[in-house]
DNA sequence: CAGGCTTGTTACAGTATTATTACAAAACGA
DNA sequence: TCGTTTTGTAATAATACTGTAACAAGCCTG
Protein backbone atom coordinates (compact mmCIF):
# COMPACT_ATOMS: atom_id res chain seq x y z
CA UNK A 1 0.00 0.00 0.00
CA UNK A 2 1.73 3.00 -1.02
CA UNK A 3 0.33 5.61 1.18
CA UNK A 4 0.60 3.77 4.52
CA UNK A 5 -1.32 5.00 7.84
CA UNK A 6 0.42 6.16 10.43
CA UNK A 7 -0.98 5.02 13.74
CA UNK A 8 -0.04 6.68 17.27
CA UNK A 9 -0.16 4.50 20.53
CA UNK A 10 -0.50 6.07 23.76
CA UNK A 11 -0.07 3.54 26.92
CA UNK A 12 1.90 3.46 29.63
CA UNK A 13 2.24 -0.62 29.41
CA UNK A 14 5.26 -0.88 27.79
CA UNK A 15 4.98 -4.67 26.99
CA UNK A 16 1.66 -4.13 25.56
CA UNK A 17 3.12 -1.17 23.30
CA UNK A 18 5.84 -2.96 21.90
CA UNK A 19 3.00 -6.41 20.95
CA UNK A 20 0.82 -4.03 19.43
CA UNK A 21 3.70 -2.23 17.56
CA UNK A 22 5.15 -5.05 16.68
CA UNK A 23 1.75 -6.57 15.05
CA UNK A 24 0.36 -3.58 13.27
CA UNK A 25 3.45 -2.75 12.02
CA UNK A 26 3.20 -6.43 10.44
CA UNK A 27 -0.15 -5.40 8.55
CA UNK A 28 1.55 -2.52 7.49
CA UNK A 29 0.82 0.31 9.27
CA UNK A 30 3.55 2.38 10.63
CA UNK A 31 3.36 3.33 14.00
CA UNK A 32 4.53 5.70 16.76
CA UNK A 33 4.54 4.84 20.07
CA UNK A 34 4.20 7.55 23.38
CA UNK A 35 4.38 6.36 26.86
CA UNK A 36 2.04 9.20 29.03
CA UNK A 37 -0.51 11.38 27.39
CA UNK A 38 2.23 14.32 28.08
CA UNK A 39 4.47 12.57 25.65
CA UNK A 40 1.79 12.37 23.15
CA UNK A 41 1.24 16.40 22.99
CA UNK A 42 4.51 17.18 22.29
CA UNK A 43 4.18 15.33 18.95
CA UNK A 44 2.59 16.97 16.41
CA UNK A 45 -0.36 15.20 16.26
CA UNK A 46 -2.03 16.15 13.19
CA UNK A 47 0.46 13.40 11.14
CA UNK A 48 -1.58 10.50 12.45
CA UNK A 49 -4.47 8.84 10.71
CA UNK A 50 -5.55 7.45 13.98
CA UNK A 51 -4.75 6.99 17.68
CA UNK A 52 -5.11 4.40 20.25
CA UNK A 53 -5.32 5.17 23.51
CA UNK A 54 -4.86 3.54 27.06
CA UNK A 55 -7.35 5.12 29.45
CA UNK A 56 -5.86 4.24 32.51
CA UNK A 57 -2.54 5.73 32.35
CA UNK A 58 0.04 7.25 35.00
CA UNK A 59 -0.86 11.31 34.72
CA UNK A 60 -3.41 12.12 32.02
CA UNK A 61 -5.42 9.92 31.42
CA UNK A 62 -6.94 8.71 27.83
CA UNK A 63 -10.18 10.56 28.38
CA UNK A 64 -8.59 13.96 29.23
CA UNK A 65 -5.95 13.42 26.38
CA UNK A 66 -8.75 12.89 23.61
CA UNK A 67 -10.62 15.87 24.81
CA UNK A 68 -7.74 17.86 24.49
CA UNK A 69 -6.76 16.95 21.13
CA UNK A 70 -10.72 17.73 20.07
CA UNK A 71 -10.91 20.59 21.81
CA UNK A 72 -7.69 22.56 22.34
CA UNK A 73 -6.00 21.16 18.89
CA UNK A 74 -8.89 21.01 17.01
CA UNK A 75 -7.94 17.84 15.42
CA UNK A 76 -10.53 15.36 14.24
CA UNK A 77 -8.21 12.18 13.98
CA UNK A 78 -10.27 9.52 14.29
CA UNK A 79 -9.45 7.37 17.79
CA UNK A 80 -10.00 4.33 19.34
CA UNK A 81 -9.72 3.57 23.18
CA UNK A 82 -8.17 0.71 24.72
CA UNK A 83 -9.36 0.10 28.52
CA UNK A 84 -9.36 -2.78 31.07
CA UNK A 85 -12.48 -0.73 32.47
CA UNK A 86 -15.66 -2.47 30.86
CA UNK A 87 -18.25 -0.32 33.05
CA UNK A 88 -20.99 1.32 30.96
CA UNK A 89 -20.35 5.22 32.01
CA UNK A 90 -16.76 4.40 30.59
CA UNK A 91 -18.48 3.36 27.07
CA UNK A 92 -20.47 7.04 27.15
CA UNK A 93 -17.16 9.31 28.18
CA UNK A 94 -15.49 7.56 25.27
CA UNK A 95 -17.84 8.36 22.88
CA UNK A 96 -18.53 11.96 24.41
CA UNK A 97 -14.95 12.92 23.54
CA UNK A 98 -15.77 11.86 19.95
CA UNK A 99 -14.35 8.25 20.48
CA UNK A 100 -14.32 6.33 16.94
CA UNK A 101 -14.30 3.14 18.47
CA UNK A 102 -13.83 1.54 21.78
CA UNK A 103 -11.98 -1.82 22.95
CA UNK A 104 -12.15 -3.79 26.10
CA UNK A 105 -8.71 -5.32 27.14
CA UNK A 106 -8.09 -8.27 26.81
CA UNK A 107 -8.96 -8.15 23.12
CA UNK A 108 -7.39 -10.20 20.52
CA UNK A 109 -5.26 -8.69 18.49
CA UNK A 110 -7.32 -9.67 15.33
CA UNK A 111 -10.47 -7.88 16.37
CA UNK A 112 -8.03 -4.65 16.70
CA UNK A 113 -6.98 -4.74 13.41
CA UNK A 114 -9.90 -5.13 12.15
CA UNK A 115 -11.73 -2.39 14.19
CA UNK A 116 -8.54 -0.22 13.02
CA UNK A 117 -9.45 -0.86 9.51
CA UNK A 118 -13.40 -0.07 9.72
CA UNK A 119 -12.17 3.86 11.43
CA UNK A 120 -9.66 4.31 8.63
CA UNK A 121 -12.09 3.08 5.48
CA UNK A 122 -14.41 5.21 7.02
CA UNK A 123 -12.61 8.44 7.08
CA UNK A 124 -11.27 8.45 3.93
CA UNK A 125 -13.99 10.02 2.23
CA UNK A 126 -14.21 12.83 4.01
CA UNK A 127 -14.10 16.20 1.85
CA UNK A 128 -12.32 19.06 3.02
CA UNK A 129 -14.21 22.07 1.83
CA UNK A 130 -12.40 25.30 0.07
CA UNK A 131 -13.05 28.69 2.36
CA UNK A 132 -13.63 30.43 -0.88
CA UNK A 133 -16.02 29.03 -3.83
CA UNK A 134 -15.99 30.57 -7.35
CA UNK A 135 -18.72 30.25 -9.56
CA UNK A 136 -18.35 31.75 -12.70
CA UNK A 137 -18.49 35.46 -11.49
CA UNK A 138 -19.85 35.04 -8.52
CA UNK A 139 -17.88 34.26 -5.40
CA UNK A 140 -18.73 33.31 -1.59
CA UNK A 141 -16.21 33.48 1.69
CA UNK A 142 -16.92 31.01 3.64
CA UNK A 143 -15.07 32.68 6.73
CA UNK A 144 -16.17 36.39 5.61
CA UNK A 145 -19.21 35.16 4.83
CA UNK A 146 -19.46 37.53 2.30
CA UNK A 147 -21.06 37.35 -1.47
CA UNK A 148 -20.02 39.52 -4.73
CA UNK A 149 -21.15 39.01 -8.67
CA UNK A 150 -18.66 40.31 -10.42
CA UNK A 151 -17.01 42.30 -7.85
CA UNK A 152 -19.98 43.64 -5.99
CA UNK A 153 -20.69 43.19 -3.38
CA UNK A 154 -24.22 41.08 -2.64
CA UNK A 155 -26.04 41.75 0.56
CA UNK A 156 -27.31 38.55 2.08
CA UNK A 157 -28.71 38.18 5.31
CA UNK A 158 -27.29 34.91 7.28
CA UNK A 159 -30.16 32.67 6.14
CA UNK A 160 -29.74 33.70 2.74
CA UNK A 161 -26.31 33.14 3.18
CA UNK A 162 -26.35 29.74 4.57
CA UNK A 163 -29.18 28.52 1.94
CA UNK A 164 -27.03 29.53 -0.81
CA UNK A 165 -23.92 28.05 1.06
CA UNK A 166 -25.54 24.90 1.08
CA UNK A 167 -27.32 24.79 -2.39
CA UNK A 168 -23.62 25.31 -3.69
CA UNK A 169 -21.43 22.96 -1.17
CA UNK A 170 -24.31 20.08 -3.01
CA UNK A 171 -24.45 21.59 -6.58
CA UNK A 172 -26.59 19.49 -8.58
CA UNK A 173 -28.73 17.63 -6.08
CA UNK A 174 -32.33 18.29 -5.26
CA UNK A 175 -32.25 19.26 -1.19
CA UNK A 176 -35.67 19.03 0.17
CA UNK A 177 -37.09 21.53 2.05
CA UNK A 178 -36.86 19.43 5.39
CA UNK A 179 -33.04 18.66 4.92
CA UNK A 180 -32.34 22.47 4.49
CA UNK A 181 -34.54 23.19 7.70
CA UNK A 182 -32.69 20.61 9.61
CA UNK A 183 -29.26 22.13 8.31
CA UNK A 184 -29.89 25.73 8.73
CA UNK A 185 -32.32 26.82 11.38
CA UNK A 186 -31.88 25.58 14.93
CA UNK A 187 -33.23 22.34 16.02
CA UNK A 188 -35.21 24.17 18.61
CA UNK A 189 -36.90 26.51 16.57
CA UNK A 190 -39.53 25.37 14.77
CA UNK A 191 -40.51 26.51 11.71
CA UNK A 192 -42.49 26.06 8.57
CA UNK A 193 -40.84 24.21 5.30
CA UNK A 194 -42.79 27.64 3.63
CA UNK A 195 -39.89 29.67 5.26
CA UNK A 196 -37.35 28.35 2.75
CA UNK A 197 -40.06 29.19 -0.21
CA UNK A 198 -40.05 32.74 0.94
CA UNK A 199 -36.09 33.04 1.51
CA UNK A 200 -35.47 31.19 -1.85
CA UNK A 201 -37.21 33.59 -3.23
CA UNK A 202 -35.50 36.32 -1.61
CA UNK A 203 -32.46 34.93 -2.70
CA UNK A 204 -32.82 34.63 -6.29
CA UNK A 205 -33.94 38.50 -6.35
CA UNK A 206 -30.56 39.25 -4.76
CA UNK A 207 -28.45 37.36 -7.07
CA UNK A 208 -30.19 38.74 -10.42
CA UNK A 209 -28.68 36.40 -12.70
CA UNK A 210 -27.75 33.76 -11.11
CA UNK A 211 -31.09 33.41 -9.63
CA UNK A 212 -32.19 30.92 -12.29
CA UNK A 213 -29.37 29.18 -11.03
CA UNK A 214 -31.40 28.18 -8.37
CA UNK A 215 -34.27 25.13 -9.32
CA UNK A 216 -37.06 24.20 -7.46
CA UNK A 217 -38.98 21.05 -8.49
CA UNK A 218 -41.99 19.78 -7.39
CA UNK A 219 -41.43 16.83 -4.55
CA UNK A 220 -37.52 17.30 -4.60
CA UNK A 221 -37.04 20.35 -3.22
CA UNK A 222 -34.35 23.13 -4.49
CA UNK A 223 -31.17 22.69 -6.09
CA UNK A 224 -28.11 25.04 -7.59
CA UNK A 225 -27.16 24.41 -11.08
CA UNK A 226 -24.88 26.37 -14.13
CA UNK B 1 -36.26 19.06 16.54
CA UNK B 2 -35.85 18.96 13.08
CA UNK B 3 -33.39 16.17 12.84
CA UNK B 4 -35.08 12.62 12.80
CA UNK B 5 -32.68 9.87 11.86
CA UNK B 6 -34.88 7.38 10.51
CA UNK B 7 -33.77 3.90 11.86
CA UNK B 8 -34.72 0.50 10.47
CA UNK B 9 -34.36 -2.66 12.65
CA UNK B 10 -33.80 -6.21 11.82
CA UNK B 11 -34.72 -9.34 14.04
CA UNK B 12 -36.71 -11.78 14.00
CA UNK B 13 -37.61 -12.03 18.02
CA UNK B 14 -40.57 -9.51 18.10
CA UNK B 15 -40.28 -8.89 21.55
CA UNK B 16 -36.65 -7.34 21.28
CA UNK B 17 -37.45 -4.95 18.59
CA UNK B 18 -40.55 -3.66 20.71
CA UNK B 19 -38.01 -2.79 23.18
CA UNK B 20 -35.99 -1.97 20.95
CA UNK B 21 -37.94 0.20 19.39
CA UNK B 22 -39.56 1.71 22.15
CA UNK B 23 -36.75 2.71 23.89
CA UNK B 24 -34.54 3.90 20.14
CA UNK B 25 -38.14 6.03 19.50
CA UNK B 26 -38.21 8.04 22.74
CA UNK B 27 -34.63 8.98 22.22
CA UNK B 28 -36.11 10.56 18.92
CA UNK B 29 -35.27 8.39 16.47
CA UNK B 30 -37.84 7.20 13.70
CA UNK B 31 -37.72 3.50 13.38
CA UNK B 32 -39.11 1.00 11.42
CA UNK B 33 -38.89 -2.85 11.97
CA UNK B 34 -38.39 -5.78 10.01
CA UNK B 35 -39.00 -9.05 10.72
CA UNK B 36 -36.62 -10.82 8.65
CA UNK B 37 -34.01 -10.05 5.91
CA UNK B 38 -36.52 -10.73 3.00
CA UNK B 39 -39.48 -8.16 4.59
CA UNK B 40 -36.04 -5.64 4.98
CA UNK B 41 -35.13 -5.91 1.17
CA UNK B 42 -38.90 -5.12 0.30
CA UNK B 43 -38.34 -2.00 1.93
CA UNK B 44 -36.75 0.98 -0.22
CA UNK B 45 -33.62 0.83 2.68
CA UNK B 46 -32.22 3.96 1.01
CA UNK B 47 -34.52 6.17 3.13
CA UNK B 48 -32.71 5.27 6.93
CA UNK B 49 -29.93 6.83 8.30
CA UNK B 50 -28.70 3.59 9.86
CA UNK B 51 -29.64 0.13 10.01
CA UNK B 52 -29.86 -2.41 13.05
CA UNK B 53 -29.45 -6.28 11.83
CA UNK B 54 -29.22 -8.85 14.31
CA UNK B 55 -26.87 -11.27 12.63
CA UNK B 56 -28.71 -14.78 13.34
CA UNK B 57 -32.57 -14.27 12.07
CA UNK B 58 -34.60 -17.16 10.36
CA UNK B 59 -34.11 -16.90 6.93
CA UNK B 60 -31.28 -14.50 5.50
CA UNK B 61 -28.84 -14.01 8.19
CA UNK B 62 -27.61 -10.34 9.15
CA UNK B 63 -24.35 -10.75 7.94
CA UNK B 64 -25.58 -11.97 4.09
CA UNK B 65 -28.30 -8.98 4.25
CA UNK B 66 -25.69 -6.40 4.44
CA UNK B 67 -23.82 -7.92 2.30
CA UNK B 68 -26.52 -7.84 -0.59
CA UNK B 69 -27.18 -4.03 0.38
CA UNK B 70 -23.54 -3.22 -0.06
CA UNK B 71 -23.13 -5.25 -3.00
CA UNK B 72 -26.63 -5.02 -5.04
CA UNK B 73 -28.16 -2.31 -3.81
CA UNK B 74 -25.39 -0.40 -3.19
CA UNK B 75 -25.70 1.58 -0.38
CA UNK B 76 -23.04 3.21 1.93
CA UNK B 77 -26.14 3.43 4.91
CA UNK B 78 -24.42 2.58 8.50
CA UNK B 79 -24.67 -0.64 9.68
CA UNK B 80 -24.59 -2.27 13.26
CA UNK B 81 -24.73 -5.88 14.03
CA UNK B 82 -26.57 -6.85 17.34
CA UNK B 83 -25.57 -10.73 17.90
CA UNK B 84 -25.59 -12.71 20.78
CA UNK B 85 -22.62 -15.05 19.81
CA UNK B 86 -19.45 -13.99 20.99
CA UNK B 87 -16.79 -15.36 18.78
CA UNK B 88 -14.10 -13.35 17.37
CA UNK B 89 -14.08 -14.66 13.58
CA UNK B 90 -17.85 -13.37 13.70
CA UNK B 91 -16.86 -9.63 14.85
CA UNK B 92 -14.70 -9.92 11.57
CA UNK B 93 -17.42 -11.14 9.00
CA UNK B 94 -19.53 -8.26 10.58
CA UNK B 95 -16.51 -6.27 9.23
CA UNK B 96 -15.93 -8.01 6.17
CA UNK B 97 -19.67 -6.83 5.23
CA UNK B 98 -18.57 -3.18 5.79
CA UNK B 99 -19.98 -2.93 9.56
CA UNK B 100 -19.78 0.44 11.22
CA UNK B 101 -19.99 -1.29 14.97
CA UNK B 102 -20.83 -4.46 16.31
CA UNK B 103 -22.83 -5.00 19.32
CA UNK B 104 -23.36 -8.58 21.49
CA UNK B 105 -26.27 -9.55 23.30
CA UNK B 106 -26.95 -8.41 25.77
CA UNK B 107 -26.17 -5.41 25.84
CA UNK B 108 -27.23 -1.94 27.59
CA UNK B 109 -29.80 0.58 25.60
CA UNK B 110 -27.46 3.44 26.76
CA UNK B 111 -24.99 1.50 25.08
CA UNK B 112 -26.46 1.10 22.19
CA UNK B 113 -27.63 4.40 22.14
CA UNK B 114 -24.46 6.12 22.75
CA UNK B 115 -22.60 4.15 19.78
CA UNK B 116 -25.69 4.63 17.17
CA UNK B 117 -25.30 8.29 18.12
CA UNK B 118 -21.33 8.12 17.31
CA UNK B 119 -21.99 6.39 14.13
CA UNK B 120 -24.73 9.33 13.15
CA UNK B 121 -21.97 11.57 14.28
CA UNK B 122 -19.11 10.05 12.35
CA UNK B 123 -21.64 9.92 9.21
CA UNK B 124 -21.90 13.70 8.81
CA UNK B 125 -18.66 14.53 7.93
CA UNK B 126 -18.62 11.78 4.72
CA UNK B 127 -19.73 12.85 2.06
CA UNK B 128 -21.73 10.32 0.57
CA UNK B 129 -20.20 7.84 -1.88
CA UNK B 130 -22.52 8.29 -5.14
CA UNK B 131 -24.91 5.48 -6.05
CA UNK B 132 -25.03 5.58 -9.36
CA UNK B 133 -26.56 3.06 -12.27
CA UNK B 134 -25.71 3.18 -15.32
CA UNK B 135 -27.55 0.74 -18.03
CA UNK B 136 -26.11 1.78 -21.24
CA UNK B 137 -26.57 5.43 -21.89
CA UNK B 138 -28.97 6.06 -19.22
CA UNK B 139 -27.82 6.65 -15.84
CA UNK B 140 -29.72 6.60 -12.66
CA UNK B 141 -28.03 8.78 -9.65
CA UNK B 142 -30.08 7.83 -6.65
CA UNK B 143 -28.45 10.22 -4.58
CA UNK B 144 -29.57 12.85 -6.53
CA UNK B 145 -32.34 11.23 -7.89
CA UNK B 146 -31.96 12.19 -11.42
CA UNK B 147 -31.92 10.24 -14.43
CA UNK B 148 -30.38 11.35 -17.67
CA UNK B 149 -29.55 9.88 -20.98
CA UNK B 150 -27.08 10.47 -23.14
CA UNK B 151 -26.03 12.80 -20.61
CA UNK B 152 -29.90 14.63 -21.45
CA UNK B 153 -31.46 15.22 -18.20
CA UNK B 154 -34.93 13.44 -17.81
CA UNK B 155 -37.22 15.15 -15.23
CA UNK B 156 -39.29 12.67 -13.93
CA UNK B 157 -41.42 12.86 -10.83
CA UNK B 158 -40.86 11.20 -7.77
CA UNK B 159 -43.05 8.33 -8.24
CA UNK B 160 -42.11 8.20 -11.54
CA UNK B 161 -38.53 7.72 -10.51
CA UNK B 162 -39.16 5.58 -7.85
CA UNK B 163 -40.86 3.10 -10.00
CA UNK B 164 -37.61 3.02 -11.80
CA UNK B 165 -35.81 2.78 -9.46
CA UNK B 166 -37.60 -0.18 -8.19
CA UNK B 167 -37.25 -2.01 -11.60
CA UNK B 168 -33.91 -1.33 -11.97
CA UNK B 169 -33.15 -3.12 -9.01
CA UNK B 170 -35.01 -6.11 -9.56
CA UNK B 171 -33.85 -6.20 -13.03
CA UNK B 172 -35.37 -9.03 -14.88
CA UNK B 173 -37.59 -9.51 -12.22
CA UNK B 174 -41.65 -9.28 -12.91
CA UNK B 175 -42.78 -6.99 -9.91
CA UNK B 176 -46.78 -7.20 -9.56
CA UNK B 177 -49.01 -4.24 -9.25
CA UNK B 178 -49.30 -4.80 -5.74
CA UNK B 179 -45.90 -4.76 -4.67
CA UNK B 180 -45.33 -1.79 -6.64
CA UNK B 181 -47.69 -0.24 -4.53
CA UNK B 182 -47.09 -1.39 -1.40
CA UNK B 183 -43.55 0.06 -1.79
CA UNK B 184 -44.06 3.42 -2.99
CA UNK B 185 -47.32 4.90 -2.14
CA UNK B 186 -47.62 5.96 2.06
CA UNK B 187 -49.64 2.89 3.49
CA UNK B 188 -52.54 5.10 4.57
CA UNK B 189 -53.29 5.87 0.61
CA UNK B 190 -55.59 3.93 -0.67
CA UNK B 191 -55.48 4.09 -4.50
CA UNK B 192 -56.10 1.93 -7.50
CA UNK B 193 -53.74 -0.71 -8.95
CA UNK B 194 -54.25 1.02 -12.43
CA UNK B 195 -52.08 3.48 -11.16
CA UNK B 196 -49.29 2.12 -11.47
CA UNK B 197 -50.13 1.10 -15.15
CA UNK B 198 -50.73 5.01 -15.79
CA UNK B 199 -47.12 6.15 -14.54
CA UNK B 200 -46.00 3.09 -16.06
CA UNK B 201 -47.05 4.61 -18.78
CA UNK B 202 -45.66 8.18 -18.11
CA UNK B 203 -42.59 6.63 -17.78
CA UNK B 204 -42.37 5.02 -20.78
CA UNK B 205 -43.01 8.04 -22.85
CA UNK B 206 -40.21 10.22 -20.49
CA UNK B 207 -37.38 7.72 -21.24
CA UNK B 208 -37.88 7.13 -24.63
CA UNK B 209 -36.30 4.47 -26.45
CA UNK B 210 -35.72 2.61 -22.98
CA UNK B 211 -39.38 2.51 -22.28
CA UNK B 212 -39.84 -0.58 -24.07
CA UNK B 213 -36.92 -2.05 -21.73
CA UNK B 214 -39.97 -2.14 -19.31
CA UNK B 215 -42.00 -5.36 -20.10
CA UNK B 216 -45.63 -5.54 -18.89
CA UNK B 217 -46.53 -9.16 -18.89
CA UNK B 218 -50.34 -10.34 -17.86
CA UNK B 219 -50.47 -12.04 -14.47
CA UNK B 220 -47.28 -10.96 -13.83
CA UNK B 221 -46.92 -7.18 -13.34
CA UNK B 222 -44.12 -5.29 -14.95
CA UNK B 223 -40.07 -5.97 -14.73
CA UNK B 224 -37.00 -4.17 -16.62
CA UNK B 225 -35.15 -6.22 -19.02
CA UNK B 226 -32.42 -4.74 -21.23
C1' DC C 1 -62.41 -17.08 -32.77
C1' DA C 2 -65.41 -15.01 -29.51
C1' DG C 3 -66.09 -13.42 -25.04
C1' DG C 4 -64.22 -11.90 -20.89
C1' DC C 5 -60.46 -10.29 -18.63
C1' DT C 6 -56.13 -7.71 -18.38
C1' DT C 7 -53.28 -4.03 -20.00
C1' DG C 8 -51.89 0.53 -22.46
C1' DT C 9 -53.00 5.13 -23.35
C1' DT C 10 -55.16 9.47 -23.19
C1' DA C 11 -57.68 13.28 -21.35
C1' DC C 12 -59.48 15.61 -17.62
C1' DA C 13 -60.26 17.09 -13.00
C1' DG C 14 -58.96 17.19 -8.25
C1' DT C 15 -55.31 17.68 -5.23
C1' DA C 16 -50.93 18.97 -3.68
C1' DT C 17 -47.03 21.70 -4.18
C1' DT C 18 -44.68 25.94 -5.16
C1' DA C 19 -43.77 31.09 -6.03
C1' DT C 20 -44.60 35.45 -4.68
C1' DT C 21 -46.48 39.22 -2.19
C1' DA C 22 -47.68 41.84 1.72
C1' DC C 23 -47.54 42.41 6.37
C1' DA C 24 -46.39 41.43 11.32
C1' DA C 25 -43.24 39.96 14.76
C1' DA C 26 -38.74 39.49 16.37
C1' DA C 27 -33.96 40.57 16.52
C1' DC C 28 -30.47 43.83 16.13
C1' DG C 29 -27.58 48.12 16.53
C1' DA C 30 -26.73 52.64 17.54
C1' DT D 1 -35.05 53.21 23.40
C1' DC D 2 -36.10 53.86 18.48
C1' DG D 3 -35.50 52.87 13.92
C1' DT D 4 -33.79 49.42 10.90
C1' DT D 5 -33.08 44.96 9.34
C1' DT D 6 -34.14 40.37 9.37
C1' DT D 7 -37.19 36.67 9.78
C1' DG D 8 -41.65 34.31 10.01
C1' DT D 9 -46.68 33.78 8.71
C1' DA D 10 -50.53 33.94 5.98
C1' DA D 11 -52.87 34.48 1.73
C1' DT D 12 -53.10 34.00 -3.02
C1' DA D 13 -52.22 32.73 -7.62
C1' DA D 14 -49.83 29.77 -10.59
C1' DT D 15 -48.03 25.42 -11.51
C1' DA D 16 -47.14 20.57 -11.23
C1' DC D 17 -48.49 16.11 -9.93
C1' DT D 18 -51.55 12.30 -9.43
C1' DG D 19 -55.78 9.61 -9.59
C1' DT D 20 -59.89 8.30 -12.08
C1' DA D 21 -62.46 7.18 -15.84
C1' DA D 22 -63.04 5.92 -20.45
C1' DC D 23 -61.81 3.41 -24.19
C1' DA D 24 -58.73 0.94 -27.29
C1' DA D 25 -55.77 -2.84 -27.75
C1' DG D 26 -53.95 -7.29 -26.21
C1' DC D 27 -54.13 -11.73 -24.15
C1' DC D 28 -55.84 -15.69 -22.52
C1' DT D 29 -59.22 -19.71 -22.49
C1' DG D 30 -62.68 -22.35 -23.64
Amino acid sequence: MSNTYKILIVDDEKDLCEILQFNLASEGFEIEVAYSGEEALNKSLDRFDLLLLDVMMGGMSGFKLADKIRKELNLSVPIIFLTARETENDMLTGFNVGADDYLSKPFSIRELVARIKAVLRRGKNVEVKPKVITIDSMELDLNRKSVTIENEAVLLTRKEFEILTMLILHKGKYLSRQEILDRIWSDDVIVTERNVDVNIARLRKKIGAYGSCIKGRSGYGYCFEN
